[in-house]
DNA sequence: TCTCTGCCTAGAGGA
C-alpha cells in the first residue's frame, strides 16, 4: 500500500487514539493479513476499516462508527453505522468487512431490522459449524481446528447412508420395492463398507437398522408428492416474509421435483459456505393462490428434536441459496424416523442477523489464534473462546479433551485467564497424566503449526477465485475461462464424473494447470460459482478432462465454464490431529510421548533367537547374504529392537534396497509391517524393488498419485477386481495382508482403527516434521526411521516458526540416542575421489565404498578423442584448456568457478537463476553425450 | 541461502 502518508494524515486528524493504530501496524496488519485484497462496491463489495469508534446517540444507547472505504486509493470514505447487538462485533481498523444493506449518502446503518456486516468475508463457515457454536462456541472452534478428534458413530454412518437412499429415491421413485433395492445397493459401496469396518459393525445389522427407516420415506413421499388436487397435500401454518400479511395463514405444502442434490455453495456475501442435502421444488397451495418456490430440504435421521442448531442449519441453508437463485426465504426440516417434515421461516430480525453475529465471532477467533504478548514481543498462542459453564454439556463433548489440554497447556499459562472455577476440577481430572514437559510440548508445536498455516495462507489468495475477473485470473496461469462441456459426462462410479471442456475459441492459454491438480469448476456467470471440484485428469493444447464430483450434464451445453486451481490447502489438520492424540490417556500415547518428548532411551533385547522363528532362520540368513556389514547390522538392530531404531542412510548406500530387504526379513519372520514415507514416490520406489519377491501388499491412497506398475496392489483396483461387496470379503481383504504402505498423511483410513502394526518403517524420515512423522507410529509396536539427517530438513517457510526449531524432525531428535543408530557407510554410487567430497565436507569419513571396483570407477567415454579432435577445431577451445580438465575420465571432480565468466544469479518470482551456470550445463552435457 | 510435499471434505448424530 503505497499510501501510507495520506493514511497517516487520514488517522491522525479524523479519530481519538483508543481506537486508531498507529499508520505503521495499520499498514502491517493490513499487507501481511489481506494481500492485494481488491477492494470494491456493489454485490460483492470489500471494505477496509479505517477506524472505530464508540458513539452514544441521542436515545442513550451505544452504537458504534466505522469509517471505511471500498476505493483502492483509500480516497472515498463512507460511514458505517452498527446498532443494537451489531455494536458487539469485534472489529478494528484494518480489518476487511462485507456490507449487506443500503447505504444512503455515503452510510450504512446496520441495526435489528436491516442489514448485514460480515467480518473477514473471504473466510467462508461451514453451516453446521456455525450451527454447533450455538451451544458452544469454543467447542466450535477446536472442532475446526482438531478436525480429526471427532469419532465416527455408527449412528453417523446410519446418516449418512439413509441420506444417499433419500437422495436417490427423490430423483427415482419412493416405492417401497425400489427403496429396497436403492438401500441394497447403497450399503454395498466401498466406502460405506469401509466405514463398517472402521466401527467393526456387522453388515447385517445395518441394513435391518436402515429398512426400518424406508416406510417413513414412503409415508414422506405419500404425504407430500404426487396427489390428484392440491387441496389432498398436508396444511402447514405458514407466513412467508414478502406474503405481505404478517399472520401464519393455511397452506397445501407439495413438493414438486428435486431440483439438485447435495449442492454444494459457496458464499462470499455471507462468508458460509455448506451442501444442501436436497434443493426441491415446492408448490405453497393458499386458496386459489399457487406460488412455485425452490428451497433448501435438510435431512435428519436422528431424534425429532427440531432443535434450534437443527433449524439454524436451515437458515444458513437459505442464505446460500441466494448465491444461485432467489431468496427462498424458508425451507424444511424433515426427519426421516418419522417421515415428519417441519416449516423453517428464516426472518431477517432474529434468525438470519444472530447466525451471522455468530460467523462473525467465529471468524474472530479463527483470524486471532495468534497474539503478541502486551509486554514485549513474544508470540503466543491466543485464547479460545471462553469455556462454557455446563457441565451436561460438557459431558458428551468430543472435544473435551482438546478443551481441557488448550486450557492446562496454553491458557493457563498466561498472566490473564479466567477459567469458570466449577470446570477446574474437569480440567485437572482431563489433563493429570501430563507432565509438565508434555504440556510444553503440545504448546510449542501448536504454536509452531499456527504460525506455520498462516505464513502459507498469506501466500495464497483464495479470494481472488470469487473477486477477480477471468481474463486477470488467467494471467496467473491459475485458470482456464472461456470453457464448454464437450462429449458426454461418464460416471466413473465412487461419486466420480469425467467431463471434456474446450476452449470456446482457440486453444488453451499457457497455463500452470496439470494433471493431478486440484480444480474448482465455476461458471463465468456468478450464479454458477464453485460448481463441483474435482481434479484434472489430462490437459492438452485444445482440450482439458477433469474428474469432477458433480455430474454437470444438466447445465446447458452453451454454458461458459472455468476452472481455477484449488489452493494448496497446507494440511494443519493433519499435525494438530497427531498431536492432540499423542496427548491422550492411551498407553500407545503414552509411550510414544516417553520416548519422543522425555527422550527415554529405547531399549533392546539381548539375543536374535527370541525373536526369529525357528522355521525362519534358513530364509533370514539366505537374505541376509547379499547385504554388507552395516547393512547386516541394521537389520539386526531392527530385529532386537523393543522401541526404535534409526537407519542413518548416507547417500549411495543403498537405502531402498535395504528397506526392501528389511521387509523380505519381517516378512519372512511373520511379522505385519506399516511402510510409509512423506511421498508417493518414494513409497512406490520400496514397492517397485519388493514386487518381485512374491511378497502381499496392499497400497492406500488416491490410485492417480501411484505409479503404474504398483497400482493394480492399490485398494480401488483390488476392490474392483475382487469385485468386493461385501464386509466379509473387505475384512478378509485387510487381514490377509501383511504389508501395508501408504504415505505418513495417508493414515485416516480405516484399516488403522483396528489394527496395529508389529513394525512400522519410516523412509525419508529426516524430511519430514514431527507431528506429521508421529501419525504413522501410533499403528504399531516399534518403530524403523530411515533418513539422513545431513540431507535437506523438512521445508518451513515461516521465519518464526523455524526460529522455534519446527525444522528438527523426529530423525534428529531421536538420534541423541545414540545407541538406536545404525550408519549405512559402504556406499555404491561414487568413485573413491567423488565420495571423499561428501565424506570430508559432511560424513566426517564414515563412508567407504562398497568394492574396489565402485572406488576406481571412471566414466567410459568411447569417443573421447574424435571429441577432443573435434574440439580443437573451436578457438575458445584452445583459449580455454579448463575443458579438458573437465571432460578427463581420470579427473572425476573438479570445480569451476563461475565468478569471473561472469555468471550473476537473477532473481524471479519462485526463486533464483542463474542462466549463464545453466548454458555451461547444457554445453558440458552435450559434449559428454557426443 | 535453498529445498515445495502431503491431504477429498462439509456433515453424518448426540445432548
Amino acid at each position: 500500500m503505497e499510501q501510507l502518508g495520506e493514511l497517516e494524515l487520514l488517522m491522525e486528524k479524523s479519530f481519538g487514539e483508543e481506537t486508531t493504530l498507529p499508520a505503521d501496524l495499520f499498514q502491517k496488519k493490513v499487507v501481511s493479513s489481506f494481500p492485494k485484497t481488491v477492494l470494491t462496491q456493489g454485490m460483492d463489495n470489500r471494505y477496509l476499516v479505517l477506524a472505530v469508534d464508540v458513539v452514544q446517540n441521542e436515545e442513550g444507547n451505544h452504537e458504534k462508527q466505522l469509517i471505511i472505504t471500498a476505493s483502492q486509493s483509500l480516497e472515498y470514505k463512507e460511514r458505517c453505522i452498527l446498532r443494537n447487538d451489531w455494536c458487539s462485533i469485534p472489529v478494528e481498523p484494518g480489518d476487511i468487512i462485507h456490507l449487506e444493506g443500503d447505504c444512503t449518502s455515503g452510510t450504512w446503518i446496520i441495526d435489528e431490522h436491516f442489514g448485514y456486516l460480515i467480518l473477514y468475508p473471504d473466510m467462508l463457515f461451514s453451516g453446521t459449524s456455525i450451527a454447533s457454536s450455538i451451544r458452544c462456541m469454543r467447542r466450535a472452534i477446536l472442532s475446526e481446528t482438531f478436525r480429526s478428534s471427532d469419532p465416527a458413530t455408527r449412528q453417523m454412518l446410519i446418516g449418512t447412508v439413509l441420506h444417499e437412499v433419500f437422495q436417490k429415491a427423490i430423483s427415482d421413485s419412493f416405492a417401497p420395492e425400489k427403496l429396497q433395492e436403492l438401500a441394497f445397493q447403497t450399503i454395498q459401496e466401498t466406502k460405506h463398507l469401509k466405514e463398517m469396518y472402521r466401527l467393526n459393525l456387522n453388515q447385517d445389522e445395518i441394513k435391518q437398522e436402515i429398512e426400518e427407516y424406508l416406510p417413513s420415506f414412503s409415508k414422506w413421499a405419500g404425504d407430500f408428492m404426487h396427489k390428484d388436487t392440491s387441496a389432498d397435500f398436508p396444511q402447514i401454518q405458514l407466513s412467508l416474509p414478502t406474503n405481505g400479511s404478517k399472520n401464519n395463514s393455511t397452506c397445501n405444502i407439495e413438493v414438486v421435483n428435486s431440483v439438485d442434490i447435495e449442492e454444494s455453495i459457496w458464499s462470499p456475501r455471507f462468508g458460509l459456505k455448506g451442501k444442501i442435502d436436497v434443493t426441491v421444488g415446492v408448490k405453497i397451495h393458499q386458496g386459489s393462490k399457487t406460488k412455485y418456490k425452490v428451497m433448501p430440504l435438510e435431512l435428519k435421521t436422528g431424534k425429532e428434536s427440531n432443535s434450534i442448531e437443527h433449524r439454524s442449519q436451515v437458515i444458513l441453508y437459505t442464505l446460500l441459496c441466494q448465491e444461485r437463485r432467489a431468496d427462498p426465504e424458508a425451507g424444511w426440516l424433515l426427519y426421516l424416523k418419522t417421515g415428519q417434515m417441519y416449516f423453517v421461516p428464516a426472518n431477517h430480525l432474529d434468525k438470519r442477523g444472530e447466525l451471522l453475529k455468530l460467523r462473525n465471532q467465529m471468524a474472530f477467533f479463527s483470524f486471532h489464534r495468534i497474539s503478541k504478548s502486551v509486554s514485549g514481543q513474544k508470540t503466543q498462542l491466543a485464547s479460545l473462546p471462553q469455556i462454557i459453564e455446563e457441565e451436561k454439556t460438557c459431558k458428551y463433548c468430543s472435544q473435551m479433551g482438546n478443551c481441557a489440554l488448550y486450557s492446562r497447556a496454553i491458557e493457563q499459562q498466561m498472566e490473564h485467564n479466567s477459567v469458570p472455577v466449577v470446570m477446574l476440577p474437569k480440567i485437572k481430572e482431563e489433563t493429570q497424566h501430563l507432565k509438565l514437559t508434555h504440556l510444553e510440548y503440545f504448546s510449542l508445536w501448536c504454536l509452531m503449526l499456527t504460525l506455520e498455516s498462516q505464513s502459507k495462507d498469506n501466500k495464497k489468495n483464495y479470494q481472488n477465485i470469487w473477486l477477480m475477473p477471468t481474463s486477470k485470473m488467467e494471467e496467473s496461469g491459475n485458470c482456464i475461462g472461456n470453457l464448454i462441456r464437450t462429449k458426454n459426462v461418464k460416471a466413473i462410479g465412487n461419486g466420480q464424473y469425467l467431463h471434456h471442456f474446450q476452449r470456446k475459441n482457440g486453444s488453451i492459454p499457457v497455463t500452470n494447470l496439470m494433471a493431478g491438480d486440484r480444480i474448482i469448476l465455476s461458471g463465468e456467470e456468478r450464479t454458477l460459482f464453485a460448481l463441483s471440484r474435482g481434479y484434472v485428469k489430462g490437459i492438452t493444447m485444445t482440450t482439458v478432462t477433469c474428474l469432477l464430483d458433480r455430474n454437470l450434464s444438466v447445465l446447458p451445453e452453451s454454458t461458459l465454464l472455468r476452472l481455477d486451481q484449488e489452493e494448496k490447502n497446507c494440511d494443519i489438520d493433519t499435525p494438530l490431529g497427531n498431536l492432540s492424540k499423542l496427548m491422550e490417556n492411551t498407553n500407545v500415547s503414552k509411550k510414544l510421548r516417553d520416548l519422543i518428548i522425555d527422550l527415554q532411551e529405547p531399549q533392546f533385547i539381548p539375543y536374535l533367537s527370541s525373536v526369529l522363528p525357528h522355521n525362519a532362520k534358513d530364509t533370514v540368513a539366505c537374505i541376509l547374504k547379499g547385504l554388507n556389514k552395516p547393512q547386516r547390522q541394521a537389520m539386526k538392530k531392527v530385529l532386537l529392537s523393543k522401541d526404535y531404531t534409526l537407519i542413518v542412510g548416507m547417500p549411495g548406500t543403498g537405502k531402498t534396497t535395504t528397506i526392501c530387504t528389511l521387509v523380505r526379513i519381517l516378512y519372512a519372520c511373520g511379522f505385519s509391517v506399516l511402510l510409509t514415507s512423506y511421498t508417493h514416490s518414494a513409497v512406490d520406489n520400496i514397492l517397485l524393488k519388493l514386487a518381485k519377491f512374491k511378497i502381499g501388499f496392499l497400497r492406500l491412497g488416491q490410485t492417480h498419485k501411484v505409479h503404474p506398475d504398483i497400482q493394480k496392489f492399490t485398494e480401488e483396483e483390488i476392490c474392483r477386481s475382487k469385485s468386493i461387496k461385501s464386509l466379509a470379503l473387505l475384512e478378509e481383504l485387510y487381514n490377509s495382508q501383511l504389508i501395508v504402505a501408504t504415505t505418513c498423511m495417508g493414515i485416516n483410513h480405516p484399516v488403522f482403527s483396528r489394527k496395529t502394526f508389529d513394525f512400522c518403517i519410516v523412509d525419508e524420515a529426516s524430511q519430514i516434521s514431527q507431528p506429521v512423522c508421529l501419525g504413522p507410529l501410533f499403528f504399531s509396536r516399534r518403530f524403523v526411521l530411515v533418513g539422513d539427517h545431513q540431507q535437506l530438513p523438512p521445508l518451513v517457510l515461516n521465519q518464526e516458526a523455524r526460529a522455534l526449531g519446527m525444522t528438527e524432525s523426529l530423525f534428529k531428535r531421536l538420534e541423541q540416542n545414540k545407541n538406536a543408530v545404525v550408519q549405512l557407510t559402504v556406499q555404491y554410487r561414487m568413485n573413491s575421489k567423488i565420495m571423499s567430497l561428501s565424506n570430508k565436507l559432511t560424513y566426517e569419513g564414515k563412508l567407504e565404498c562398497g568394492s574396489e571396483k565402485v572406488a576406481n570407477a571412471v566414466i567410459i567415454l568411447p569417443n573421447f578423442k574424435d571429441v577432443k579432435l573435434e574440439l580443437e577445431f573451436y578457438a575458445d577451445y584452445s583459449d580455454n584448456p579448463w575443458l579438458i580438465k573437465v571432460l578427463e575420465p581420470n579427473n572425476p571432480v573438479c570445480f569451476l568457478n563461475t565468478d569471473k565468466v561472469p555468471a550473476p544469479e537473477q532473481v524471479e518470482k519462485s526463486g533464483v537463476s542463474n542462466i549463464t551456470e545453466a548454458r555451461l550445463i547444457v554445453f558440458l552435457t552435450s559434449v559428454f553425450i557426443k
